[in-house]
DNA sequence: CGTCCACGTCTAC
DNA sequence: TAGACCTGGACGG
């Protein structure tokens, strides 16, 4: 589409086929020719999806909103597959190059990110909270904020720990589980019953794409993601915003304060103990399958440019000036936050300040 | 109707 | 360390 964040993509191809791969936060698809010989050479692209940015196989004649590429079936009636980003923070680019400052993949490149971590602890960007530090890319390279808030619950580290404190703690125990005394086996078994940070970068966000649980756009995955959530939204855990504006949620650990908050005084936390650290218990879970559909092999290019996104089902809206938020330096985010989130989700919360 | 909030970067004072 | 970039859903009056 027009407003896409992204340039025109000049593969023309009788028939092609798509395929993909992840490294972190970025996906590269390749475009390659059923006909090798006869056909143009394999166009890649590079995508990132921002805040809201996702791709979608769905029929051609019923486009999403906000489908801003869209790469058309040979199938009767054929599909689109879509590039679907209402926000349009995401984006995309020509070529095969991954972005420079992005570090190594913490699913796929797990030996290469820890490695990367470990190795440059003296990088200034270790003198911050391990909570922001989780979010540099050339780091920790697919962490968002939901994973950061779920990995340090896992182990009840306090967020605002600089995050230089808790990778030497990593590296030091490193060197301990290497003991030659030790079996492999042994070691093994004590890498696994005692995950470090590092090992959770892996495994948490591994455990969302093994159980599939992250297809916003399908209401019962929705509900089994949220389900899977420890700590990010969860009713009873306490949330701040981090130095670039970002809510942490995290629990509050028995006896250790987030020292170095970072706003404003956000003592707040405290003077609103019985809003810290009650967990309610959630609904029962209910697994339901994916909504993934396997990657058609034969697919024919986009042929038609919108004007924009396509019709909107209500009225239009006006216009609207982004206003920054008030800085509000005496409500507590936490909990008025809290407090909504519970009440959207009916569950009956902690009593008012 | 309006305000606040959201799975993320970017760049400009 | 603020904004800027965007749309839309939830909630409040």
């Amino acid at each position: 589409s027009p407003v896409g964040r992204g340039p025109e993509v000049p593969f023309r191809c009788e028939a092609y086929s798509i395929s993909a791969i992840a490294r972190g936060k970025e996906l590269r698809l390749t475009l390659s020719a059923l006909d090798p010989a006869a056909g143009p050479p394999p166009q890649d692209l590079v995508f990132r999806f921002g805040m809201s940015g996702s791709f979608r196989l769905c029929p051609a004649a019923e486009l999403p909103r906000h489908a801003h590429l869209r790469f058309l079936t040979r199938e009767s009636p054929p599909r689109a597959l879509c590039f679907v980003d209402p926000r349009r923070f995401g984006s995309w680019r020509l070529g095969d190059a991954w972005q420079a400052e992005r570090g190594p993949c913490v699913i796929s490149e797990y030996q290469a990110f820890r490695e990367n971590v470990l190795r440059n602890l003296d990088d200034r960007a270790f003198d911050k909270p391990i909570c922001e530090a989780l979010l540099n890319q050339k780091y920790f390279n697919g962490i968002g904020n939901y994973l950061r808030a779920e990995i340090l619950y896992r182990l009840k580290i306090p967020p605002f720990e600089k995050a230089r404190t808790v990778l030497d703690a990593v590296k030091e125990q490193e060197m301990r589980k290497k003991d030659p005394s030790l079996t492999l086996s042994k070691k093994v078994k004590l890498r696994q019953e005692n995950p470090d940070l590092l090992e959770l970068c892996h495994t948490v966000p591994k455990e969302v794409i093994t159980a599939e649980l992250l297809d916003p756009e399908h209401r019962d995955n929705y509900a089994a993601f949220k389900d899977w959530l420890q700590c990010y939204l969860v009713p009873g855990m306490s949330s701040l915003r981090d130095h670039n504006g970002r809510t942490i949620w995290f629990q509050v650990g028995a006896g250790e304060p987030p020292n170095h908050s970072p706003k404003q005084g956000n003592t707040s936390l405290f003077s609103f103990p019985q809003l810290t650290t009650q967990v309610t218990p959630r609904a029962s879970k209910q697994r339901r399958r994916a909504a993934v559909t396997p990657l058609k092999s034969e697919v024919k290019e986009e042929e038609k440019e919108e004007e924009a996104d396509g019709p909107r089902k209500g009225r239009a809206r006006g216009r609207r000036k982004v206003t920054a938020a008030p800085a509000l330096p005496e409500v507590p985010l936490n909990v008025r936050r809290s407090c909504r989130i519970s009440a959207r989700r009916g569950k009956g919360e902690t009593g008012s300040p």
